[in-house]
DNA sequence: AGAAAAAAGTTGACTTATCAACCAATTTAC
DNA sequence: GTAAATTGGTTGATAAGTCAACTTTTTTCT
């Protein structure tokens, strides 16, 4: 690798942020076609069918994403059908989300065609680097959290 | 590792995306309190000072940015003084740009922070996860391209 | 040379993402 | 028990990113 020094310390934040960008619209290009939602849509869904989130905060927590965002996304998911309210009996505060059989049906559709994608883009990686860009991501993630009050 | 167990919160194309997230928004604070300057802006000083590129095309296909938005950010850097246009001897169509010295300063001041950076995030990687995540998102950047008409 | 295609850059419309303020319900801590 | 802090969620204001149309200049092709 022959890089000069600018792009040492540029390269990698940089190339990762034009990798999620192509990526990304990919993503939603397949989702729109397929399945008229949104990659966000798409998300929520996704998290609440498959994994233990029931409610906004918890899919916030898994997915990081901004809760601002997320409450529109669901207020969307909402409006389109896809998914019902129900405030939680123990704590009021909560909301919590059920996709309707519409959503589900979606999901059960989609779902394939995902891991299909999602095992082309693994395809093309070796065992070694699909440990290691796991692990890497994980490590930069968290050592994006840590105090930049030094620099 | 088989693509059926994979669990929806595993999908790399998820990972990359929280992971870029963080470091953006790492970045972007980073950029804000030291320099004043938002990443885009940053980026376009970052190439026209240490790269060839000298136009706004040049950038493009660097950073591989929408051209509408390089646009723009060439022009909130030139009505803060950062840059100056003139157009190509050669080529009527570009425009050539250069940093003032305001910038330039700027930069020289800003890249040991972001070196600094850099090796903080890297610092938390071996050499074999440094090598496999370059090469796994070279690879997946050209997977990204690819034809997803089949799925 | 001249038409057609392509490249550089600008602009407008629109979507998505981010930030901060805020309300209401619940926990924590004295 | 109650004041203070925290958590879940909504909303509004901006900022950033995407898409497509369009102008001008240059290149390609015959």
């Amino acid at each position: 690798m022959h890089i000069e020094d600018l792009e040492v310390q540029q390269f990698l934040t940089y190339r990762l942020a034009r990798t999620h960008m192509r990526l990304n619209a990919q993503a939603i290009r397949i989702l729109k076609r397929t399945a008229g939602l949104t990659l966000t849509q798409w998300r929520v869904i996704a998290l609440l069918a498959g994994t233990e989130c029931r409610n906004s905060s918890d899919i916030e927590r898994q997915i990081g994403m901004d809760k601002g965002q997320l409450s529109r996304t669901i207020r969307g998911l909402s409006e389109a059908g896809f998914v019902k309210f129900k405030t939680d009996v123990n704590d009021h505060r909560k909301s919590n989300l059920k996709l309707t059989p519409k959503a589900q049906k979606i999901y059960d559709q989609t779902l394939p065609l995902m891991r299909k994608r999602q095992s082309n883009l693994l395809a093309n990686l070796d065992k070694n680097e699909i440990t290691s860009i796991y692990s890497a991501l994980e490590k930069l993630e968290q050592a994006a959290q840590l105090s930049e009050n030094e620099l």
